[in-house]
DNA sequence: GGATCCGTTGTAGCT
DNA sequence: AAGCTACAACGGATC
């Protein structure tokens, strides 16, 4: 009697799960024990501080997916509290004996580097063999590829298409993605080793049972949430919003409103919104890859880097920057980061931000869209994002960076830092500093802003709700009768900006020139 | 080996 | 109103 122990850390889900399909069609394993541990680098680690959107998220997305264990295959998913280098030894111990097999999903970050190199240490001493498959979070395997000698660090969408080509093989357009693998047929459930894990004495207190799950999730906001997690949303929203939409991905560029034409639905992002099911897993990249695929064969379409799938090469390019990058999140010893002299850390200024008080409508109420929701659009995470440090408030990326990493639904190590190392325009492939986005859209600018980013700005900041249009992103600038009348007086109802746009973007440029002539 | 070009996604002012 | 131009001006690749 074989057991496989499969752990899933970021493959919250069982469509092409190379996990569970592996266990499933081995001759060599008699059964499966899926397992999710609460307290991995992605559970809710110790050091977590993730945000209740987050975790509402992941709780839903667990609870579907052991409903998916039980419902379709007799099986369960086994929920462990805990740090994975204790709980997994745990539990090895009450079921494994030489020769089973532990199963997980590689994954770069060095924090779940270093755990799976802890837990394979650990359970060897049971006999117990631990096998990590690549290519299951992303496309490329990324290991084999920053290994290989022929590697050098992609900066730009061609240096990446190159690298995919090389290690998939050549495709009628593009690179030849692997077809995702078909469902398990059979999950091989021993419902004995459930039953003695339950009644185990030493796992009691580190299992955590579904009613639990449930309940967490219940008390972590009421209603439903921007984005129910879990492996079942994620399939109807692919389907939604790209196998039946294969004009919306054919013409697919960079994206110029936040907000879709769909006048029931004027939250609803211009973007797919697949972003938090690919950062859990609960959606396979290499299926959204293949439904884009799908879509461009009946017609002309974009192309790579503006395209949909250029957005997913270039998700390959930050997962692999990520690996072979030292110090990737850090702004020292990271060749990928020049060093910039940002200002001191002021808690005034990055509170105001992060609270959505900063008196740029269009900056707050991005912010507090963020903080209720766990998500923000796109160009919305330009704009803070470029208003945090090179623009206006010349404060360290890093405190943007942690901010987003807390609070977002779809927050992903190497894509969060690789975009905050972009954005503030230190890195080699960032865009060039002195672009620097104006946090008061006008009809020119390159937001492309129309009157749904009017509406979206009085839906986010209800103090802004009367005001009429012309002023509504720089309120201050309106004289004080439209002021009064539409409610809303700035300095009493609204914060004064709190830097001078004009001012403060001269004088960030300025440094920004002074700090790169000291690095040369 | 210096000049030139390019880089996923700018802004503001003028006509 | 859309389109042009000036602005500001980096680093790496290429020829």
């Amino acid at each position: 009697m074989v057991n496989a122990v499969v752990w899933m850390r970021n493959v919250l889900r069982v469509h092409d799960n190379p996990l569970l399909h592996w266990a499933s069609n081995s001759d060599e394993v008699d059964s499966v024990i899926p397992i999710f541990v609460l307290g991995s680098s992605r559970g809710m680690g110790a050091e977590s501080r993730e945000s209740d959107n987050r975790i509402r998220f992941l709780y839903d997305s667990i609870t579907d997916l052991d409903k998916k264990l039980r419902d379709e295959y007799g099986s369960r998913l086994v929920v462990l509290q805990g740090e994975p280098g204790r709980v997994i030894p745990l539990l090895a111990r009450e079921i494994a004996s030489e020769g089973d097999w532990l199963v997980c999903d590689y994954l770069q970050d060095p924090v779940s580097r270093r755990e799976v190199a802890s837990v394979r240490e650990s359970v060897a001493e049971f006999g117990v063999e631990t096998r990590a498959f690549p290519s299951v979070t992303t496309v490329l395997d990324i290991e084999s590829v920053v290994g290989d000698e022929a590697y050098r660090e992609p900066k730009s969408s061609s240096d990446i298409d190159a690298i995919l080509r090389r290690s998939l093989g050549e495709g009628p357009d593009g690179c030849l993605v692997p077809e995702p693998l078909g469902r398990p047929a059979d999950l091989k459930p021993d419902t004995s080793a459930f039953d003695s894990l339950s009644e185990s004495d030493s796992l009691s207190g580190l299992l955590v049972s579904k009613d639990e799950i449930a309940e967490g999730a219940s008390v972590l906001g009421v209603g439903e949430p921007y984005f129910p997690g879990g492996e079942s949303e994620a399939l109807e929203r692919l389907k939604r919003k790209v196998s039946e939409m294969p004009d919306f991905v054919r013409r697919f560029s960079k994206p110029s409103t936040m907000s879709t034409n769909d006048p029931d639905n004027p939250m609803e992002p211009s973007t797919t919104g697949l972003s938090p099911y690919l950062s859990t897993g609960c959606l396979s990249v290499r299926t959204v890859w293949h439904e884009c695929l799908q879509a461009n064969l009946s017609s002309d379409h974009t192309k790579p880097p503006q395209s949909l799938i250029g957005q997913l090469m270039f998700r390959e390019m930050f997962y692999l920057l990520s690996r072979s990058v030292e110090n990737w999140d850090d702004d020292v010893g990271n060749s990928n980061c020049r060093p910039i002299e940002w200002g001191e850390y002021d808690e005034d200024l990055v509170s105001a931000w992060e609270s959505g008080m900063t008196g740029f409508p269009y900056i707050d109420a991005m912010m507090r869209q963020l903080e209720a929701t766990g998500w923000m659009h796109h160009l919305g995470r330009h704009a803070v994002s470029c208003f945090l440090t090179r623009g206006q408030l010349w404060q360290n990326w890093k405190h943007g960076r942690d901010v987003f990493e807390r609070k977002l639904v779809d927050s992903d190590w190497a894509l969060n830092n690789g975009n905050w190392l972009w954005l503030a325009g230190v890195a080699p492939f960032s865009m060039p500093y002195y672009r620097v986005y104006n946090p008061c859209p006008d009809s020119k600018s390159s937001l492309n802003v129309e009157a749904k980013e009017a509406e979206f700005v009085r839906h986010w900041v209800p103090e802004l709700a009367s005001f009429p249009s012309r002023y509504i992103f720089e309120p201050h600038l309106a004289p004080i009768e439209v002021q009064e009348s539409a409610g809303c007086v700035v300095g009493r109802d609204y914060p004064h900006p709190i830097v001078d746009r004009k001012e403060s973007r001269r004088v960030n440029l300025e440094l920004f020139k002074e700090s790169l002539s000291r690095i040369a």
